[in-house]
DNA sequence: TGCGGAGAAAAAGTCAGACCTTTATGGCGC
DNA sequence: GCGCCATAAAGGTCTGACTTTTTCTCCGCA
């Protein structure tokens, strides 16, 4: 997605951090250095510049005397989206999905309020031809030209708001609306009435009506959360 | 907070980290490791490591026969703990600050939606713990034990929603308490009303009332938001 | 004049080895 | 049984040499 393992410390990582995120080494773990440079044939300098990333995220600690620890699941830059990435790839995909759509549910209807008020002209062709697009490959098992729709949407929504905070979130949706469409319940058809709330929000945000486009995005957002049974039909 | 300088590569960040997030280097700039390891007065590997650690946060990014640039504020990771504390720490705190409390308000209503849920009886208890001693200091002028509750309040919240993506917010909440707390408008004591809301939350959440809870917590939202002259009066 | 390719140079990337610093641990004496 | 000290194990740091990639420049040719 965005970053390859550029570099040699950038392929270490890419072994290593799936690996600990997917709790291959459960948190206490103890590694050493050395040993993981001779493990994946690279210096001690370059498997040191792998161990300081995983530590800027908070996966590992690295003590004297003692070695790299592997830390909790609760010390995790869950946020990071290199971690995101590892884990949506990874064993607890399912849990991770779930999360990510909880919080999603409670960001994107505030951030569409926000998007009604802020949308430039631009903006609201933008979400227009992307709902327009839904529509269109609503029907026919056009599932990959709908979902990119679905994340173009989405992310318009998320930059209008103009919070930063929230445009962030635009590649945490992408990764999330991705997994739905490639490992989840959608085998056919999207739901009509998700397609046509995502219209309707359109319009709200054209008309500047922030209370119907937050309340339409709740709705989508509780769509979401049933596609996953986490909330009761 | 978290982790101070560990290491030289560690005390190089605190200082360049916020130097970056601050603006001193504008997007686009150009490092190079070298010359930034001589400013310093540490060896190339050590500043290595250090330029790493800001590549996987985004701030920067390292190419071969250009140096180390600096990337546009959109790229950075601005959910890493680290990254927040160095703005909130800089120039473009109350810009970071409204983003942030927008942030709150659109996930602490949830999760505490969620609290009333799956609360334990001791959540329950720690959490009216907090809101008494919320009320008891909230007259004359102690405001850092006030905060002290707040900031336990709102973490037994988003760690009883039993979310991960939000428990992980608490710190972060923690950081916009305490500047609110001590640099911004907090110079008297705070508002009743709001003590009166965070006491009925945690009824509510007792209760296991989660759309109590939920719309309580917003009512909270709408008064921090104000604080910030984000909504209208 | 403009364009394409060869070459040079600049910067990061990699490696190996030596040495320093911290700290857990185990043994020794009290 | 308790506390102190020596030791060793692991990460931390530094240095210098070498490699690789990439960009810029300059030259020759059309």
């Amino acid at each position: 997605m965005t970053t390859p393992g550029r570099g040699l410390h950038g392929h270490v990582l890419e072994s290593l951090g799936p690996a600990i995120t997917a709790g291959e080494y459960p948190p206490g773990s103890v590694l050493r250095t050395d040993e993981l440079a001779q493990r994946f044939e690279v210096s001690r300098s370059v498997m040191r510049e792998a161990v300081r990333v995983l530590e800027s995220m908070h996966l590992v600690e690295s003590r004297r005397r003692v070695g790299v620890t592997v830390l909790p699941t609760s010390e995790w830059n869950v946020y990071d989206p290199q971690v995101i990435r590892w884990r949506l790839a990874g064993a607890d995909r399912p849990r991770q999905l779930r999360s990510l759509t909880v919080l999603r549910s409670a960001v994107e209807p505030v951030a569409a309020g926000l998007a009604a008020e802020h949308a430039t002209a631009e903006e609201c062709a933008e979400l227009t031809e992307c709902a327009l697009g839904m529509v269109a490959s609503s029907r026919g098992h056009q599932l990959e030209k709908y979902l990119f729709h679905d994340v173009a949407f989405h992310r318009v929504i998320l930059n209008a708001s103009r919070n930063e905070m929230f445009a962030r979130l635009g590649d945490v949706v992408a990764e999330v609306l991705a997994g739905r469409t490639r490992h989840q319940v959608m085998f056919w058809d999207p739901d009509p009435a998700a397609v046509t709330l995502h219209v309707k929000v359109a319009e709200a945000v054209r008309e500047r009506d922030a209370a119907r486009a937050e309340e339409l995005t709740r709705e989508i957002a509780v769509g979401a959360l049933q596609e996953l049974d986490i909330l009761a039909p």
